[in-house]
DNA sequence: CCGAGGATTGGAAACGATTACATCGTCGGG
DNA sequence: CCCGACGATGTAATCGTTTCCAATCCTCGG
């Protein structure tokens, strides 16, 4: 593949000045730079990034680890995070974690090697050495979703508490009283705070938090589903369950479905996460909605500022929840009457 | 960031030494193995996979251009694309086209000016002269899903067409006369080839695809919305509708929901490709399920195939029909009875 | 006792760009 | 008429590795 000293024989100048002439450098002649790109033109030239990076010392790439590419939340950010990356000149290597705490460092390790200017992060554990070891040695480092506490990197993330005591409330109101939950990880902080939003919606009205119905899932589906089946022998059921995430909620209708019990009737349902597919499923189900696309940009804009050498705040913009009817009745449209 | 050159100089040996020990070189003796090794550890010292790239002209980098990553199907074959390379010691580099072929072109020139060693596409459109280029010049490459006919690149793909004869086939049979189809864009492959294996195996039942039950969408899911109301504005509509992917049958249930019509009583609905939430719609869509975990590592192994100078052969995997309720009554459970 | 040959190790040349600095005309002002 | 400045270009160092080749030091057989 021709370098840019081909460049530059073919067309009788130094690689400095094609390289000037590519850089858009203004010091070259209007015919120089017209017959240096004539030749780049001719032989197909094409920068090799990767010198380019050796010498100076930015790739010009992100590196951005979720916990799960399957999760269309994670796709949906992945896909935000993309393209606010691109209209502010960066690619995006992504890493998925597979919620396993081993291939979320693979991951970094090799982000790390490759020298990207800037790791976007959504851990899938509370205390990666990893993680903190690149903190520590000042990796330019957003926190996306979730985080690690006690490290000074900026957080951008949706706060659902009004949004999970709005949809308590909207329980109550239409009758349900044993509530439980599907968690995800105690470790991730999602997992842990979306339980202590809901247990204190929960206290708000006066209902209690039985261990019982606090089962402990992994964001994954299956778990949803283990869990739910867990409920359903216990000796007095819950009338409603709230999954933490869009996968435990399938998990969940998965084995309401299998056992013939319908929703709401025998058990409501809603989930954290909104997803297109809720509006199709049978029924379709309430859930809290995250700004999601909003999230992405926001921590390419955070990371951006971090490279410019500013210290960007963190960020946190409310989720919203949307009733549908996998709680009960209402729902005459799906207008949200959630927070704002 | 502490180079190897820190390393030798803290170790007491020659870049070179540290280089061996680094690449597991067996001419080092054990207790200069040990130093340096606790020397890298001490200093913290990760490898320039940059610099070690210019130097060995690869990458160990695979590029992976989709069409969609919102779509679950690519979403799911960017999961294993991962997986497999990452056992054979590959990253990813993921670009998402967005199925618009300016984006695409973008993605594939800044993966080619990052020197990935091989380059996996799903073309979002036929005669891209960006792929003909990169073909041309003779870049690792290996077609998924769609391809480009006339270049001289291995293609890993699954056949749908047996699965559509079984589908029009189970259409026929459950009394459906009047099928329409939901077509992709007729630039790509998939696109084109599903419609003709639609359109045969409507022949072989005797029956007519007129050109107005002939809907040109885009694989996405508001062109499905939009074709599906062009359908129920024809004075005589039709009675089923095949989707030639999922996100296009998701905007067609939304126009039948929207119009309070019933699935499949007022309108039998069927798609190319299956997710897991067609399980939970209402109701259950009956789909053509393509191996996507198999499409994926297939796809990885033939690239690195070619990587390692072998001319890999084209793959093709069968797709088969996984009936549920969305056309009509049977569906027992959900076992397939199409092609194996 | 000597040279061959193996085991270790170091020196230095790439890889393909960017960029500070030097060079060389040319030209306008004093 | 001379000088400093400016515009256009080239030279060469540099980024952090890998790897070829040479040098050194032993060990051992003859």
């Amino acid at each position: 593949m021709a370098s840019i000293k081909d460049v530059a024989t073919a067309a009788q100048v130094s690689v400095a000045t094609v390289s000037r002439v590519l850089n858009g450098h203004p010091a070259v002649s209007p015919d120089t730079r017209a017959r240096v790109l004539a030749t780049v033109e001719r032989l197909g030239y094409r920068p090799n990034a990767v010198a380019r990076s050796l010498r100076t010392r930015r790739t010009r790439t992100l590196g951005l680890v979720i916990s799960d590419v399957l999760n269309p939340f994670f796709t949906q950010l992945a896909r935000s995070v993309e393209d606010e990356a691109r209209a502010l000149g960066y690619s995006v290597i992504i890493g998925n974690a597979d919620e396993q705490p081993a291939q979320q460092d693979h991951h970094i390790t090799t982000l790390l090697e490759r020298r990207i200017d800037g790791l976007l992060v959504s851990p899938a554990d509370g205390g990666s050495p990893m993680i903190h070891d690149a903190a520590r040695r000042g990796t330019p480092m957003v926190f996306v979703d979730r985080w690690i506490p006690g490290l000074d990197v900026p957080v951008v993330r949706a706060d659902g508490r009004a949004a999970v005591t709005g949809l308590v409330a909207h329980l109550y109101a239409l009758g349900h009283r044993r509530l439980a939950m599907i968690s995800g990880p105690a470790t991730t902080t999602t997992g842990h705070e979306r339980v202590e939003a809901f247990r204190t919606a929960l206290r708000e009205h006066g209902l209690p938090l039985p261990a019982p119905y606090l089962g402990q899932g992994d964001f994954q589906a299956d778990s949803g589903r283990r869990v739910t089946e867990g409920f359903l022998r216990l000796p007095e059921p819950p009338d409603a369950v709230f999954a933490a995430d869009n996968l435990m909620a399938l998990g969940a209708m998965d084995a309401l479905h299998e056992r013939g019990l319908r929703i709401p009737q025998d058990m409501a349902l809603a989930a954290f996460d909104d997803i297109p597919w809720f509006v199709h499923t049978d029924p379709p189900v309430t859930a809290i909605a995250q700004p999601t696309g909003d999230l992405g940009r926001a921590a390419v804009r955070a990371l951006a500022e971090r490279l410019e050498g500013r210290r960007p705040p963190s960020v946190t913009l409310p989720a919203r929840l949307v009733v549908r009817r996998s709680c009960g009745e209402p729902a005459a449209d799906p207008a949200p009457p959630g927070t704002p």
